[in-house]
DNA sequence: TTCGATACCTAGAGCCTCAATGCATCAAGA
DNA sequence: TCTTGATGCATTGAGGCTCTAGGTATCGAA
C-alpha cells in the first residue's frame, strides 16, 4: 500500500526506535523487519531510512557501531540509547493523543492485528 | 501537549476532512473543534490551518464559499466534496496500517476515548 | 476606548521525503 | 566463468511542507 509522505515521515522514527527498543539492527534487516510488522503493507525504500538512521544519531537517540555479518558482509549496527528510549515515550503518548482525536471524529479502529501465519 | 511537527502534518488533513464531513465549517471553528475534540491536548494556531485547508480546496477535496455569522463577522466555509469523502477513506486506510504495525512492534493501543463531561 | 475573542491571510526560514544513482560483496546458477 | 539477485551502505537535487511572526479587520464588553 502507497503511504502519504507525511504519514511515512510521522511513523518513521517512532517505528525505528521501536524496532531498536526490541534488539540492536542495522539498515537493511530494520527495512525488513517494518516489511514484516506491517504484513508486507509498509515497504520502506533504503534512501529514506537512511537519513533518518543518520539523524536519530545526530540526536543522540541511537548509538552505531560497524560488525559484519557471518558471510562477511559489512554492517552499521545501531543500538538504542537511554535517550532514545525516553524518546520514544514521548513519541508514543503523542501518537496515543492524535489516534484518539481521530477517533473522537470517526476514524475506526485498528482491526486486530492477526497473527503472522495468516499471510503466510 | 506538545505534538512532533511531523504527527501535526501527518493527522491534519485527515482530521479537517473528517471535521467537514460532520458538517460545514470555517476556519475558526475547526480549531475549536480539533481542540475540544483532543479533549484540548491538540491546540492548532491559525497559521497552520489555512494553508492546509488552502491545500485541500486546490486538491478538490473541500468547497469553500464565504457567508457571515450572525453577529455579522465574515467566514469562509468549508464543505467536503465527493472526492474528499474518498481522499478521507484512503487516509483511514493509511492511519489504520500504520497504526497496526506500531503496535505490532509495542506501542500501547489508545486508552478508551472518555466522554467530553469527563473534562468539563 | 481599549481589550479579548473572533476571523482571515501570507512570507521566509528551515526541514523533510523521494527518486535516482553509486559503490561493493556474496551465493547461486547458467 | 559470468551474470544476476539479494545484501548492504550512502548521497544528491527537486519539490513540498510546517512554523513563526507578522498583518488586517470586526464585534461586544468593560
Amino acid at each position: 500500500m502507497n503511504i502519504d509522505k507525511d504519514l511515512v515521515a510521522a511513523s518513521a522514527a517512532p517505528l525505528v526506535l521501536a524496532i531498536l527498543r526490541e534488539e540492536e539492527s542495522y539498515g537493511y534487516a530494520i527495512l525488513k523487519r517494518v516489511e514484516e510488522l506491517s504484513g508486507g503493507e509498509l515497504q520502506w525504500t533504503d534512501g529514506m531510512l537512511y537519513p533518518v538512521l543518520h539523524r536519530l544519531e545526530r540526536a543522540g537517540y541511537v548509538e552505531a557501531s560497524w560488525g559484519r555479518s557471518e558471510a562477511g558482509r559489512r554492517r552499521k549496527y545501531y543500538r538504542l540509547t537511554g535517550g532514545g528510549a525516553k524518546r520514544l515515550e514521548v513519541q508514543q503518548r503523542q501518537w496515543r493523543v492524535v489516534d484518539r482525536t481521530l477517533r473522537a471524529v470517526g476514524f475506526p479502529a485498528a482491526l486486530r492485528w492477526r497473527a503472522k501465519e495468516a499471510w503466510a
